[in-house]
DNA sequence: CTGTGAGTGAAACGTAAGTTTCAAACAAGT
DNA sequence: ACTTGTTTGAAACTTACGTTTCACTCACAG
C-alpha cells in the first residue's frame, strides 16, 4: 500500500461507519476490514479508538472552523453591515458544503456525527470539541446576538442548541425518516431539500418573541403565558 | 427481596443509565449492580437486553400514549373548535409531565430516551415503536395539519421531526448545556424553563411560511431563495 | 409436613471487543 | 548493497459483555 494512505482509508471508513452505527457499535475490526487495512493499523496510527474518533472529527471540523473563521473575519471588516439570521444560517450551510465536496451524503454524515458527539456519552469528545472549537462558536454566537438583539443572550444560547438539535436529529435519522416520508406521502425528499426546509423553520424559531421576557410570567400557567405572548414578528 | 419488586428496580436503573450513557454503553452488570439485584435477573425477567430496552420504553410510552389518545378523543368530540399550534404543543408537554410524577429530572430522561431511540441504530426499537405507537402519532399529526393547513403535509412531517429533534437533543445534552450556560452567563436555567423556552421557538418554526411553496425556486441559489421568501407570519 | 415452582445467587461459558506483540516487508539515505 | 526507521500482517492477549447453568431459598398449596 502506498505511503500511508492507510490513514485516510481508515478515516473514511470510520467516518462512514460511525455516522451509520454510532461509536460504541462500530468495532475497529469492522472499520479496518471496510478500509482494507490491518487491524493493528488503527492503534499504530492513532493510538486508540478514542483518538481515532477525535481524528475523524478534526478532519472536517478543523477546515470547517477555519473556513467559518475566515468568513467571520470578512464580515467583521465591515462593521456597518449586520447580517440577518438567515444569512448567518446560510453561512453555516455554505461552509459545511464547501468543506465536504466528496459525496452527496456527506452533509448528512457531518450533521449526524455532530449530533452523535452530543448524544453519545463520549465525555472525552465533548471536552475535546469544546477545547478546539469553543472559541469560534462563541464568536458566531456573538454575531447571532447582533442579528437578534431583542432576544436575551441566554435564550439565544438555548435557541442555537434547539437549532443544532433539529438539524442533527433530522440528519441522524434521515434515512429512516425519508423512508417513512416516502411511504406516507409518496414523495421523495432529497437531503438538500430537507436542509432547505429547515432554514425557514429555524430562522422563524430564532426570531420568535422571547419566552422569558417577563419574569413575572416565568412561572405562570402555560396557557396563561401563551395568551400573554405575542405572535412571532420579524425581529 | 419482596416479591419481584426486582422488575421495577431493574427498570428504574436501566431507564436512568440508558438515558445517561446510551444503550450499547450500558452493560447489564452495571444495571443490575445499580439496581442491587443479581445479574441473571434481567435475562430471567425480560429474556434479553433488547427486550429490556423495549420494556423501558413501554413503561412510559404506554401510559403517555393512552393519555394522549384520551386527550385527542376529548378534543375531537368538539369538531367546531380547532386547537392552535401552541395548544397542541402544550398537550404533549402536559401529557409528558402528567405521566411522570417521579423526579424532577424525569422529563429530560423521557426526551433523552426518545432521542436515543432514533439516533442509536437499534433497528428493533424503531420497528417496535412504529408498531406500538405509530397510530397515535399519525393521529396527532393530522391534528397539527388542521392547525396549520397552509403548510404542505410533507413539510409538516419534517417540521415535526425538526421539533422532535430540537427537544430530544436539548434534553439529551441538557446537563452539559446547563453547565455551559451557567458558566457563560452566570444564570441557572431549570429544565422546565428550557422546555418553556422551547415552545415559542417551535411554534414559530412550525408556522413559518413554507420553504417549498414554489417549485421553481426549489433548486435556485440559497441567497436567491431566501430573498424570495417572506418573513414568518402568523399562519 | 412436604413437595413444587417461581425467584435468586454465584459461577461459568462463549464471543467479541480493544490492545499488544513481534517478525516480515518496505522505503529511503548513505 | 546495506542499514535504519517506519509501516504492515498475523496472531495472541486481556478484558468485558450477554447469556446460560445449576444449586439453593422460600412462600405456599396439598
Amino acid at each position: 500500500m502506498a505511503q500511508s494512505e492507510t490513514v485516510e482509508r481508515i478515516l473514511d471508513a470510520a467516518e462512514q461507519l460511525f455516522a451509520e452505527k454510532g461509536f460504541a457499535e462500530t468495532s475497529l475490526r469492522l472499520i479496518t476490514s471496510k478500509a482494507g487495512v490491518n487491524l493493528a493499523a488503527v492503534n499504530y496510527h492513532f493510538g486508540s479508538k478514542k483518538a481515532l474518533i477525535q481524528a475523524v472529527f478534526s478532519r472536517f471540523l478543523g477546515p470547517f472552523c477555519v473556513s467559518l473563521e475566515r468568513e467571520l473575519d470578512k464580515r467583521e471588516a465591515k462593521p456597518d453591515k449586520k447580517d440577518s439570521l438567515e444569512e448567518l444560517l446560510e453561512i453555516l450551510v455554505e461552509q459545511a458544503l464547501a468543506v465536504k465536496p466528496r459525496s452527496g451524503d456527506d452533509l448528512s454524515i457531518f450533521m449526524r456525527l455532530l449530533g452523535l458527539s452530543f448524544s453519545q456519552s463520549q465525555g472525552h469528545l465533548r471536552r475535546y470539541l469544546e477545547d478546539m472549537y469553543g472559541k469560534v462558536f462563541r464568536r458566531y454566537m456573538h454575531r447571532v446576538h447582533e442579528a437578534a438583539p431583542s432576544i436575551p443572550p441566554i435564550e439565544l444560547f438555548w435557541r442555537v442548541h434547539f437549532m443544532l438539535g433539529a438539524a442533527a436529529f433530522s440528519m441522524s435519522g434521515i434515512k429512516a425518516l425519508r423512508a417513512i416520508a416516502e411511504n406516507d406521502f409518496g414523495a421523495r425528499t432529497s437531503i438538500e431539500q430537507v436542509m432547505r426546509m429547515m432554514i425557514p423553520f429555524l430562522a422563524a424559531g430564532m426570531r420568535a418573541d422571547s419566552g422569558v421576557v417577563d419574569s413575572s410570567l416565568a412561572h405562570a400557567h402555560p396557557i396563561a403565558r401563551r395568551n400573554a405572548l405575542a405572535m412571532p414578528a420579524k425581529g
